[in-house]
RNA sequence: GGGCGCAUAGCUCAGUUGGCAGAGCUCCUCCCUUACAAGGAGGCGGUCAGGAGUUCAAGUCUCCUUGCGCCCACCA
């Protein structure tokens, strides 16, 4: 933002209000987000009564990504119902949150300091950060070292967070800031992790696991994002008993030593004979026998597939269900085990593969199956896709790890049945978006698995017992006690033991992993709302009213807050969710860092003014993607001016404040009443959710106000037809101008505040929402449309001879129904001052709609 | 393959219960007018994706087709 010489509110000679000379939108964003600081202008409240509140479930933005012009348009729609409610005279309880916890965070440090995370490597309290991070070799460093990094950098991002959303002008309460990395954020994720343990919905197991070679890390199904990804299918040949050979196609021919069976479906005819028998694989010589399972496809490949632990998530479920042997090969760190597995018959040729990554392993297996002789034909290249983690470039392997899981429906039908039931009772804003949700409930396989190898997150609150030989007890957990919360297993001892007996036979060992993001984020309700920490917050907040955010995390942040809050209060944590649409490219495209597309939001917000986008912002509804167009953020902008300079028009004449009471012209009452019909479309659609016809009927409305009322009665205003006609116009100027600047107040909360403090006490964010009775009902809306269509006529006259719009109009007759023409005739003194017409004007009955024929007076 | 959404002016989009096709931007013409030239006034611009049906009447309701987008599934 650009610091600007401050407007000095200098009081016309005239006027009692104080309107500057020349109205500026520079500088607003900086004037009034401070003032508004300062004043806590948006601090939550707390009255006595629930139906008093209206809480937010904002959205902790992942401080380690950067901020893209979506979150904006997002973020405004949230600000734009906050503003609304609060006008309302609701309490709003709008935090914001950081979300600063997890792997992105990590990944942010490691490349933005050129550093990684080893837990054998001491603390060195001397340490500094790499001058010049070489991404390349980063290096080691030790657990704290590294978690004193997080924090460092998280803060600065945090830092240009705040900055941004205050530019843009989020009535968020700062003081109810949270992060969820902090302690109290830990707190409540290991409480409720404590709970759900104990009630049995927090389970280890050892289990087949999707891993991320690069991070090393188990992820969880909600985190992946299927890609195309090129690779071979693989002709080779298995050998029966009898001499004979079964041909098997796989695109992952460096699993044939993990290979524990070939399955067919049970009807194929083909391999019908088969069944039962044992055949030996290619290379390694491992006996393995024949088997059905109906998930086997006759038509893929040649019908018979390997089943490898594990090759996919097919092979899981074969595994699983024809209870094969684990013949895991691939290890954690993505390459083939080092030492021989005990199946493999044809120990030689393991030694060519073993500690090889899979991609070097596949061009050895390759080569040996070519050897051999079998390998049939040439591998043929082929696109299929494939399973990564979304913030990987790595396909996901399986690998068999003990993690933690969250009950979520995925292998129970009846809480299934109860989140899907969860996702009906909720309203949704647009309404469609519950599908998405009801078709991720439906497709889940499993349990939420929440743990993470990883270091920068919330530690698991328990212990295990290490049993004589040094082996951990991992059936029987030790829990930390909730008073002691949080907790870090990896440095704070388990009840009834000490510093000495960790890692000794007999003693403990702490759980090494962290929680996933989501399993904090998950509670971000709980967080907010003070759940167990502050009683009367929770009261007053919980279960909240609105759920804002982008269609992308329905299946995770969304769904993950119904799941807890199923768990832990058996209810809905909100009673509705917005869903905000994408900014796309102008190609349709999603916007994104690796495409180049994406546009800087403290860019456009330092050319066009936060008004000007959160105006543009306002244009795309609910759940609609929306693509990113500069031209018209001008048009917002054009708005915004026009709101100064109406303004400063409006207040600049006559002396001061100007009784309603004086409103007695036709004209002006017809401009009241239509505006009445403004504030109820603009109401409606607000407490629809629906912010976009709010702002349209509204801004339709203005520009009638300004182009044709305004020009109407400009020179009645004046004093032209004497004082009681004047003070009726600035009496209904000063009524309207007060009403729009409210009904304006959440699209544009800079200028209507700064035109508000013109002549207003207060903050026009904290005014009272437009009411209907606030306007005379007695005027005749239709007049204002008649008015208009006259001076669209008498222009049309003007324009089509090319003359200046102050050309006088010597004769003029405007014909039209009679009822058009009986209102016309109140308003014929305005109309003459405005057209120039300097004799009475002839009206003539004719015609379905109003039309004006004029005679010009001939320039000198 | 399953689900959801979209298709109206060159562009971005409105169009309530079926009742004379709209706005803004762009473009063209004009006007430097005492709130505003980063302005104002006027105008050009449509086979409502295609087809069938219901109806006195369909952009709107029903069915089909086509195209686009998003989510999910899809590693033999």
């Amino acid at each position: 933002m650009t610091a600007q010489p401050q407007q000095t509110p200098t009081a016309a000679s005239t006027a009692a209000f104080a309107v500057p000379e020349r109205p500026v939108l520079e500088g607003l964003e900086a004037k009034w987000s401070e003032l508004w600081r300062e004043r806590g202008t948006f601090a939550f409240t707390r009255p006595a009564r629930r139906e008093q509140v209206f809480s937010i479930d904002t959205p902790p933005p992942t401080v380690s990504g950067s901020l893209h012009v979506g979150h904006v348009f997002s973020y405004t729609h949230t600000d734009l119902i906050a503003r609304y409610q609060r006008m309302r005279g609701k309490h709003v309880f709008y935090p914001m949150g950081w979300d600063d916890n997890g792997l992105p965070t990590e990944r942010r440090v490691q490349n933005f300091y050129g550093v990684r995370c080893d837990p054998a490597v001491p603390y060195d309290p001397e340490f500094t950060a790499p001058e010049r991070p070489d991404p390349k070799r980063q290096v080691p460093i030790s657990r704290r070292n590294f978690i004193e990094l997080c924090h460092e950098l998280t803060a600065v991002d945090e830092r240009a967070f705040e900055g941004l959303w205050r530019q843009l002008g989020l009535s968020v309460d700062w003081d109810t800031l949270y992060e969820t990395i902090s302690a109290e954020s830990q707190t409540v994720a290991q409480r409720a992790f404590l709970r759900n343990l104990a009630r049995g919905e927090a389970y280890l197991s050892e289990a087949p696991t999707l891993w991320d070679v690069t991070f090393q890390t188990a992820v969880a199904q909600a985190e992946l994002e299927a890609r195309d990804y090129p690779g071979f299918y693989h002709s080779l040949t298995f050998h029966r008993p009898d001499g004979g050979g079964v041909l098997i196609e796989t695109t992952r021919p460096e699993l044939l030593a993990a290979c524990c069976a070939l399955i067919a479906h049970p009807d194929d005819e083909r391999y019908r004979p088969l069944f039962g028998t044992t055949v030996t694989t290619p290379v390694f010589g491992v006996a393995v026998p024949v088997l059905a399972h109906p998930d086997a496809e006759p038509d893929k490949g040649s019908g018979i597939a390997m089943c490898c632990t594990f090759g996919d998530l097919t092979d899981v479920t074969w595994w699983r269900e024809l209870r094969l042997p684990m013949r895991t090969i691939i290890g954690r760190d993505g390459r083939l085990h080092a030492e021989t597995p005990d199946w493999i018959v044809n120990t030689a040729a393991y030694e060519r593969i073993a500690g090889k990554t899979t991609f070097s392993a596949r061009e050895a297996t390759v080569a040996m199956l070519r050897e051999n002789g079998e390998l049939v034909g040439e591998p043929r290249p082929t696109t299929r896709m494939t399973n990564f983690y979304e913030k990987g470039d790595k396909p996901l392997e399986i690998v068999s790890t003990r993690q933690w899981y969250i009950t979520n429906g995925g292998r129970d039908a009846a809480l299934r049945e109860r989140l899907l039931a969860r996702g009906e009772e909720l309203a949704w804003v647009p309404d469609h978006m519950r599908h998405r949700y009801a078709n991720w409930v439906n497709g889940l396989n499993g349990d939420w698995l929440i743990s993470r190898q990883r270091f920068f997150g919330v530690p698991f609150p328990v212990w295990y017992r290490l049993d004589a030989d040094g082996e951990p007890d991992y059936a029987h957990p030790i829990t930390a006690d909730e008073a002691s919360l949080p907790v870090d297993p990896a440095s704070q001892c388990p009840p009834g033991y000490d510093e000495s007996q960790r890692g000794v036979p007999g003693g403990f060992v702490g759980d090494p992993d962290v929680m996933d993001t989501w399993a904090t984020s998950s509670l971000t309700p709980q967080i907010a709302c003070g759940w167990e920490r502050d009683e009367e917050l929770w009261r007053l907040t919980f279960p909240m009213d609105l759920a804002p955010q982008a269609h992308d995390i329905i299946r995770t942040w969304l769904f993950s807050r119904v799941v807890r809050a199923e768990l832990e209060h058996g209810e809905l944590p909100w009673a509705r969710a917005a869903i905000s649409g994408f900014v796309v490219d102008p190609d349709r495209k999603k916007m994104s860092k690796s495409k180049g597309n994406v546009v800087v939001p403290s860019d456009i917000l330092d050319r066009f003014g936060a008004d000007a986008v959160r105006w543009r912002a306002a244009m795309a509804r609910p759940g609609m993607d929306s693509p990113f167009d500069e031209t018209q953020m001008k048009v917002g902008r054009r708005l915004a001016m026009k709101v100064l300079n109406a303004s400063k028009f409006v207040l600049g004449m006559g002396d001061g404040p100007v009784s309603p009471d004086r409103i007695e012209a036709p004209v002006d009452l017809a401009m009241l009443a239509a505006l009445r019909s403004v504030v109820a479309q603009a109401t409606d659609a607000f407490e629809a959710f629906d912010y976009t016809p709010a702002l349209e009927v509204s801004e339709k409305f203005f520009w009638t106000f300004c182009d044709d009322y305004l020009e109407l009665v400009k020179e009645r205003a004046y004093g032209d037809q004497g004082p009681d006609a004047a003070a009726s116009a600035q009496a209904a100027l000063q009524l309207a101008l007060g009403v729009l600047l409210r009904l304006f107040a959440p699209f544009l909360p800079f200028v209507t505040e700064e035109v508000w403090s013109w002549w207003r006490p207060g903050s026009v964010h904290l005014a009272a929402w437009p009411q209907v009775d606030e306007l005379p009902g007695t005027g005749d809306a239709a007049l204002l449309d008649d008015v208009s269509a006259a001076l669209i006529g008498v222009r049309g006259v003007k324009s089509a001879a090319k003359v200046s719009m102050k050309t006088e109009v010597s004769r003029a007759r405007i014909s039209g129904p009679e009822a058009s023409l009986a209102r016309l005739r109140a308003a014929e003194a305005d109309l003459r001052a405005v057209g120039r017409i300097t004799a009475p004007v002839e009206w003539a009955v004719g015609g379905e709609a109003v039309s004006v024929d004029a005679e010009l007076v001939p320039a000198p």
